[in-house]
DNA sequence: GTCAATATCGAACGAACGTTCGATATTTAT
DNA sequence: ATAAATATCGAACGTTCGTTCGATATTGAC
């Protein structure tokens, strides 16, 4: 398993080539044809309405602030959004193309590791999309159920990968069976969550993305009871 | 340490209970004068106010929703609150008054027992409280810093409890110090979230209170890892 | 340099919002 | 029974919202 910086390095882009995969992917929605424009213009609505909806909500942010802030005209933006929904849609789908990209590649060849690295491989990802992730994190409730099926898809797959983990590990004796893998599995999402949506209460205690992994796992392998009772 | 039963018999009140000590605590700014009225109606008026901003946000439920759900006309609601906001601040520093007073009677005679004891107090007074809880913390974060302050002064009170009983323990030996007392109970805080963030999850899964409060401490204690690993 | 295609603009529209207020209904006191 | 106090009503006001659209500016092809 890679450390962060190898993440990062391996997955992180510019936002020239974010928002390029992101223009392809909507591309018959949007009423630019060219590429650069489009792109350029993308990156600067989006980041955007990650700012002004993370000091409001997104549905108390108007496109007249969104227009301010992008200095595009209102006509402008909807060259580029079919209407608001869209644009929140737009988001949680792009995260959700991006992410499950990435989470297929965990390795999961050796059963003590794999919990590990799927943790980890989240907490990195949800490291550099940070905006992305609070975002949906935040707006998903406001989708309607139709909505949802196609946003938070790579969520429940985050799930399902943590459960499998514990799962196999029960079975090989790894883990504790006094909970089921559904069950720990609902108690570990919130974990990785607070790292993207506290992120300044982080940095500002200057904890950083390596012993925060270091922290989840410490706590997640032994709670609060005292580590290694058998060398005491 | 009571159990859920003996809990809920202790502390909770019928509406006409409740929403009586609410009337009483902001009885200056509410323009109806006959107790009895206010009472009723103010109940009416919060729980459809809970009802409306599950299914949306606040700020998308509108005062005409809520004039529809109440049965009250426009003019009425503004008797019985000063204006929107202020509405949901009532609901903040009403809750706030009602957590504090339950949470300062936990039992922390006993260093051993401390945490679990105020982990569960924290449980079942989201139980009892459920819909104001799950507004206060959804709205938490649309209200301004001065506001805050008002309104989150119960939310720091319980995590500051847990960590002066991880503290302690760590003291005495009974805990691990692997990861600070602070860090802990960032850790902690969105396991007891759960319970009344999704509860219709846990009623889906046919799983109780006394269970999910097994379960939490469970967790807490020992992670993954299999547990007792003295005795094999 | 011209023209068609593309991109951008911002005023205008109807709908919905929070809030107000004079009119009306109901209750209480005498 | 009457008058004063209290409670309720709902139309109306001014704002702001998302969205549209014809006009204008910019770009690219020849």
């Amino acid at each position: 398993m890679m450390n962060f910086k190898q993440f990062k390095k391996k997955y992180q882009l510019k936002d020239s080539e974010l928002f390029a995969e992101f223009y392809d992917l909507f591309e018959e929605t949007i009423d630019i044809k060219n590429r650069n424009i489009a792109v350029d213009k993308l990156a600067i609505i989006i980041n955007a309405t990650f700012k002004l909806s993370a000091s409001q909500s997104f549905s108390n942010m108007s496109l007249r602030q969104l227009s301010d802030e992008t200095q595009i005209s209102m006509g402008g933006l909807y060259a580029y959004i079919k209407n608001k929904q869209q644009l929140s849609l737009y988001i949680h789908q792009f995260l959700n193309h991006f992410a499950e990209n990435i989470m297929i590649q965990v390795d999961i060849s050796d059963d003590y590791q794999t919990l590990e690295n799927t943790i980890k491989s989240h907490i990195y990802l949800s490291e550099i999309m940070q905006p992305w992730f609070f975002f949906a994190f935040m707006e998903s409730k406001n989708l309607n159920k139709e909505q949802k099926k196609y946003a938070i898809q790579s969520e429940l797959m985050m799930e399902n990968k943590i459960m499998q983990a514990i799962s196999k590990g029960q079975e090989l004796k790894i883990y504790s069976n006094t909970l089921s893998p559904k069950t720990m599995a609902t108690h570990i999402k919130p974990l990785l969550h607070d790292w993207y949506l506290k992120r300044w209460k982080y940095k500002q205690r200057k904890i950083n993305i390596e012993e925060f992994c270091f922290s989840v796992m410490a706590f997640l392998n032994h709670g609060i009871s005292l580590p290694h009772t058998l060398n005491e």
